[in-house]
RNA sequence: GCGGAUGUGGCGGAAUGGCAGACGCACAAGACUCAAAAUCUUGCGGGGGUGACCUCGUGUGGGUUCAAGUCCCACCAUCCGCACCA
């Protein structure tokens, strides 16, 4: 026997072996091999540490990295930090340290854990979003958008999370809530640089069709983007020029508008007003912009204020009532709505509360009814009230009726998406500064490119002023500066980047991070590459992801990229929770860490477990106690290699049969992403193995090295190790992956289940190619006695199973 | 309210419509040991039977099928996403 499995010795020389011998040598610009990028989402480098669950993606990315490696693929396999950000800032506010400063001793600490997974990162690639380097390019990035009018100013009520002081983007509000800090989010009327995502927002629809991505984030995309049919349709004010335009998905029902509804911010309402109903207007107005977000959503009951106002349905030239109600929201649509209480609960709600005429005209059974108890809002029935339209179909009519309505005049077919435009600004100081200048004669003016970085100056205070200022208005000498264009006395913009800029691009960087002076040009675009497999938490399935995908189509456009879609296939790991479910974190005391684990059981079994734990993509319980499992197996397969190697084994059938269905159970579950099964795979097949050795004294080296290479993925260090001990100078990884022959793993005899009625009475052994006849003999021979009845039928299932229905 | 995911032993979980519970954890008994740990062997869903075996069993209730954890219908529970989007 020789010696017992010594993770700490064996994963130490190893750890410095491949410090010296790169397992995936630099082979950029490798033309013959076909490239596979496989890119986890990088991390924020926080101050709290790693933990088992941020492993889980880790390790699952690597084993994914290090298979495709295996199969020879030129590995592009990168990590770095998404650094700016509110913690760093934070800190520095509390302890007046630079942010620069924590975030650089972060990066040190994180980077020395990660190193503890032993991936195969080539931190050659490394990038950092708040190096000067990296976020030159992100500025570079925004100055094109501007000049293509892609990034513009706006003034109008955003969101504002008071506790961090800063507007946010409609992506990072959840629930009316901060996604970041879970303060009420309220409203503030305030200056914001917009980027135009709404401009691609048809193409982010169309490209989803073609990713490999779970459904569940698609879905989160598509109806984040929000696209509907209808028609635009225009209702003029009655005794007046005005026309009110409303968006609607229901055409259809126009005859039965019965009055409208403006938003409190819409620009017609208050002028709508009349002597008697201007008072109570501007105060419903008033006490709506006062409104947060939340209270809006919590008011359950309607409230709304009639304008003294009417308008024609330009339909049936019927006059109707024009209300103002917070129900209706001033950035979808038109800001206004036609109200068909018949066939909306909202409408129905609001009309029943103020005596508002409800008219059907949508019937089921083509009846009209006396009252309505509730709005009817299928799309099926048959048209009724509806003058011409009367007994059509309102299925057909509402796909018909967009058009009809653009024939009439009186307005057009047209479609509509719920994203808006991209809040881009924000109040704080760690974040890449805004690169424009505002000139008294020039108006807004971007920084000339080869001034970029435009880097933050050192300011005394980090404090966000709270007044919508960032922290850099204060710095007169930073602030202050002469037009590029006028050479008059300017102004910088104050405010930053959000921390998604950088990450929205990042990918691109890492194959290039070494590039600092060269624009990009038409030889460059073929060299960024798009993502072959994308791994990180479900968290950011519309805000990184979509802003990401935003960015590549820009730099599509702009000819820097060669490629529309950053991220061809997705996957999101499930998380890694502590008893009963319960997220990890410090306040909760439930935090896992990995290090006491690496040092009683080595980075290879920790590996392993965090893919046998569960399925990938769902959520799991850790308990500790589960790795001895694991590690018992890599100890077993040692003392199996050990017990063969001092003797010469030779390959026995049942070895060679076992080899193959090792390499096809492993290969069939890796490509179906079944990790967890994959492991348990080596522990079926290691067990076989075992009990074959009993007989034998050991196992052949090819069977033992086709284990070690089919191991290398998942347990690195130990598959080094046995790959060396089976007489092997270079790596494990210039292996190859196993290939197996489907025709060496048939079983002699296959075992036959024999039942009646569908239940199993016997198992039978029968010769691996029997024929259905001798099969049903051999099974009916089986059960003899076990019939109380008639074999009425006979179902014969080749190789699995033989059943005799009985009456 | 709408949409999605999940539901299988004490626990994590496995099962192209074809022997439910692979693999592992925990537990129990035995071997080894002065003893313990480690290791090895055996057992391990419920009920019944000395036994070979019988019987019930995959959240609940129906259905399709020779055969259902798996397909269909209706529910329940938990989690997640969206939520006045006209």
């Amino acid at each position: 026997m020789g010696a017992v499995y010594n993770h700490k010795a064996i994963e130490k020389k190893w750890r410095e072996r491949w410090a010296k011998e790169p397992v995936n040598p630099k082979t950029a610009g490798n033309t013959e091999k076909p490239k596979y990028y496989c890119l986890d989402m990088f991390p924020y480098p926080s101050g709290n540490g790693l933990h088992v669950g941020h492993w889980r993606g880790y390790v699952i990315s690597d084993v994914w990295s290090r298979y495709k490696l295996q199969q020879g693929y030129y590995l592009i396999h990168p990590m770095g930090w998404d650094a700016f950000g509110l913690p760093a800032e934070n800190y520095a506010i509390k302890m007046g340290i630079h942010p620069a400063i924590c975030t650089a001793e972060n990066v040190r600490n994180i980077k020395a854990q990660i190193g503890e997974i032993a991936a195969l990162y080539d931190w050659d690639m490394e990038v950092n979003t708040t190096d000067p380097e990296f976020f030159k390019w992100t500025q570079w990035i925004f100055v094109k958008m501007f000049k293509e009018g892609l990034a513009y100013e706006k003034e109008f009520p955003i969101n504002w999370c008071p506790s961090c002081k800063t507007g946010l983007a409609n992506e990072e509000v959840v629930n009316g809530k901060c996604e970041r800090c879970g303060t009420e989010v309220t409203k503030k009327n305030m200056r914001q640089w917009m980027l135009k995502i709404t401009q691609y927002a048809e193409r982010l629809l169309e490209d989803l069709k073609g990713l490999d991505w779970p459904e569940k984030v698609v879905k989160m995309q598509s109806d984040w983007i929000g696209k509907s049919y209808g028609a635009q349709v225009s209702f003029p004010v009655a005794d007046s020029d005005d026309v009110i335009d409303v968006y609607t998905t229901r055409p259809d029902t126009l005859y039965g508008a019965t009055f409208m509804v403006l938003a409190p911010e819409h620009p017609l309402a208050s002028k709508l007003s009349t002597l008697e109903t201007k008072s109570d207007v501007d105060k419903y107005i008033f006490d709506a912009s006062m409104k947060s977000n939340v209270d809006r959503l919590q008011d359950k009951e309607k409230t709304g204020v009639f304008t003294g106002s009417y308008a024609i349905n330009p339909l049936n030239k019927e006059k109707i009532p024009i209300w103002i109600s917070d129900y209706v929201l001033i950035d979808y649509g038109t800001g206004a709505i036609m109200c068909v209480p018949a066939h909306d609960d909202r409408d129905f709600e609001f009309a029943t509360k103020f005596s508002l005429p409800i008219i059907e005209v949508i019937s089921k059974d083509g009846v009209p009814k006396e009252k309505l108890s509730e709005a009817y809002t299928d799309a099926s029935g048959i048209m009724v009230n509806s003058g011409e339209w009367n007994g059509m179909e309102s299925a057909k009519l509402k796909i018909e009726a967009p058009h009809i309505i653009e024939k009439m005049g009186i307005g057009k077919a047209t479609v509509n998406y719920k994203l808006r435009d991209w809040v881009f600004s924000r109040q704080r100081y760690w974040g890449e500064p805004i690169p424009i200048i505002h000139c008294p004669n020039c108006g807004n003016v971007a920084v000339p490119e080869e001034d970029l970085p435009l880097e933050l100056p050192q300011v005394e205070s980090y404090e966000p002023t709270g007044t919508g200022e960032s922290p850099l208005a204060a710095i007169d000498e930073w602030v202050n500066c002469t037009c590029p264009i006028c050479h008059a006395s300017a102004k910088r913009e104050t405010n930053t980047m959000p921390q998604w800029a950088g990450s929205s691009w990042y990918f691109l960087r890492y194959v290039d991070n070494h590039n600092n002076d060269e624009l990009v040009s038409k030889e460059k675009a073929a060299k960024f590459l798009p993502v072959d497999m994308y791994i990180g938490g479900v968290e950011h399935a519309v805000l990184h992801l979509l802003y990401s995908r935003f960015y590549t189509k820009f730099l599509y456009d702009i000819g820097v990229v060669d490629f529309t879609e950053p991220f061809s296939k997705l996957f999101n790991q499930g998380m890694i929770t502590g008893k009963n479910g319960v997220k990890m974190s410090k306040s909760k005391g439930n935090v896992v860490a990995p290090d006491d684990l690496v040092r009683d059981y080595g980075c290879d079994s920790l590996r392993m477990y965090e893919l046998f734990v569960g399925p990938p993509d769902l959520d799991a319980e850790w308990d500790d106690r589960g790795i001895d499992g694991v590690n018992r197996f890599l100890r077993r397969f040692w003392n199996l290699v050990q017990e063969s190697l001092e003797k010469d084994i030779k390959a026995t059938p049942e070895m060679i049969k076992e080899r193959n269905k090792l390499a096809y159970d492993i290969t069939t579950r890796l490509e179906a992403f079944s990790l967890n099964t994959v492991i348990s795979g080596f522990m079926e097949h290691n067990n076989k193995l075992i009990e074959i050795a009993k007989t034998t004294g050991g196992i052949d080296k090819e069977t033992l090295k086709v284990f070690a290479v089919l191991l290398s993925p998942f347990a690195p260090h130990i598959a080094e190790e046995v790959w060396e001990l089976l007489g092997h100078e270079k790596s494990v990884f210039t292996a190859g992956w196993p290939t197996y022959d489907e025709s060496l793993m048939k079983e002699d005899t296959i075992e036959i289940a024999v039942q009646v009625n569908g239940k199993t009475r016997v198992v039978i052994a029968l010769p691996a190619g029997v024929d259905r006849e001798n099969a049903i003999t051999a099974g009916k021979e089986a059960i003899k006695g076990k019939l109380n009845g008639n074999i009425i039928k006979e179902i014969y299932v080749p190789g699995r199973i033989i059943n005799f229905v009985v009456k």
